[in-house]
DNA sequence: AATAAAATTCACTAATACGAAACAACTATG
DNA sequence: CATAGTTGTTTCGTATTAGTGAATTTTATT
């Protein structure tokens, strides 16, 4: 696995941020990582000493964020909570996951919810259907906009110059060898999407994952999110994609956003 | 509604934990309320000034903890992604979220599957079914323990002094007028729980809500967690819980921990 | 356009987070 | 069973830095 910089936790020397704070993400990042891990371990793995990492540790489990038993520290249900209640607060979820569900059922495959938080794609409700799991993308994982159906399917909602901002800011970096990673590649692409009004995934993200996506937007224009079905390239044929299933999201994207709009 | 002090972010005075921390756990909790605020609403909320507040929200938004819309903060879904691993971490989730989908499907219910973690019990995974959603509980909520039909479903496998122990340190508050607030009836129903195998909720933690629950156990003993239906009360008998129900759950868990010992 | 309010930046200082080392608890090993 | 070797926890002095309050910029309101 290629390290591209996810976990963001570069401790920056500007006076704006409070650096304790940022200690406090890298240890919380470092367990992610590693699911649970011990005192030692975290102070070596982010430079700090095994003092500072316990002050940390035993702060962050006053708080819920951390369990430890025995001496295997672990991060916590705290962010469930917390992250369960943000997803939450999105206007219209009760009728997100219905919609999700009908178009489980009908597909057999798997149904998500994407949204964009700052310049990545973050799915938000999933719902598999019969033909079981075909994974890559559980709840609240984030992807690079670009390498997903529902990152483009929203880039091609979205005014050029901002789309040039992410591109300016986060970079094209690759996923597979069908990752979009110019510049003219990319708007051609969202042109496409935008004529089409769905996004298609050739394993651009993942290989031997297909998937579409058509993109949400409320009555002001707003980009809510996309919703798309993915799985297994050898199940999901591109003609079906850009037919059959491409229809039926957007009967449930069209459901879904006339009924927000009455709300 | 009630200050059971719930989100517990007094701050301590003792040199054993990072203040600055804390206050941006305060921080948090109080953004969390509220879903959207400003500087100088959080600043009066915590007491900090406003160029503190200030600095909390930009390392955390740095972090992807906040997201900030022209001046409006909110927390961020980096929760979600983290609070989805931890969950994903636990062993069997997808055969738990199987069963779960068929407990949904076959009852009409909501199936749910909790454990417990510190003193409290956190619904880690939950599926509706055809009946649709009688909420309370969502996916990550912390209730008392006591509360809830999956938590006395836990509390009935734990030794008798560590029942004890968490009376003592977290109190039996109320939530209803069924709720059971006191030691000796605590201890009763218990009792009852272990010889019947499972546990009922009559309305303890909701007015009008019922559950029953089984507690997963692996080949160690070591509790796992409890599947639970829950429903209105006039949807969902007494009589039906006590048999068909619970029965039914207990098929599921009887499965699942057959297919988590081959493991 | 003018005023008000809120967000952000700045400089200073008191608070405190950090590192190093001592101490305690637990494991492994002979 | 004793001893050596880890690992976690606590203590303490000090350098860092987090917080305050005011100045400055930005955004909203009249």
């Amino acid at each position: 696995m290629e390290n591209t910089g996810d976990n963001g936790c570069e401790a920056s020397d500007d006076g704006r941020t409070l650096k304790s704070l940022e200690r406090s993400f890298a240890i919380i990042s470092e367990l992610k990582e590693r699911e649970v891990a011990g005192v030692t371990e975290l102070a070596n793995a982010t430079g700090l000493s095994k003092g500072s990492v316990h002050k940390h540790l035993a702060t962050l489990r006053a708080g819920d964020f951390v369990t430890k038993d025995d001496r295997a520290y672990r991060l916590g249900l705290r962010f469930l909570d917390i992250g369960a209640d943000v997803r939450n607060q999105i206007e219209g979820n009760t009728l997100i996951q219905e919609k999700l569900r009908e178009l489980a059922e009908e597909t057999g495959e798997t149904a998500q919810f994407t949204v964009r938080e700052h310049g990545r794609a973050v799915v938000l409700y999933r719902e598999t259907g019969m033909q079981g799991v075909f994974s890559k993308g559980r709840v609240g994982k984030r992807f690079h906009i670009h390498h997903t159906a529902a990152g483009k399917a929203m880039l091609a909602q979205m005014p050029r110059e901002e789309v040039q901002r992410l591109i300016d800011t986060y970079g094209l970096t690759a996923a597979t060898e069908n990752t979009i990673t110019t510049e003219t590649a990319l708007f051609d692409e969202l042109d496409k999407v935008r004529k089409q009004g769905f996004a298609i995934n050739e394993s651009e993200s993942t290989r031997g994952l297909r998937a579409v996506a058509v993109p949400i937007v409320d009555s002001d224009e707003n980009i809510l999110g996309a919703f798309a079905i993915a799985g297994p390239a050898h199940r999901l044929k591109h003609e079906q994609l850009e037919n059959e299933i491409s229809d039926l999201i957007h009967r449930s994207v069209n459901e879904l956003e006339l009924n927000l709009a009455h709300s």
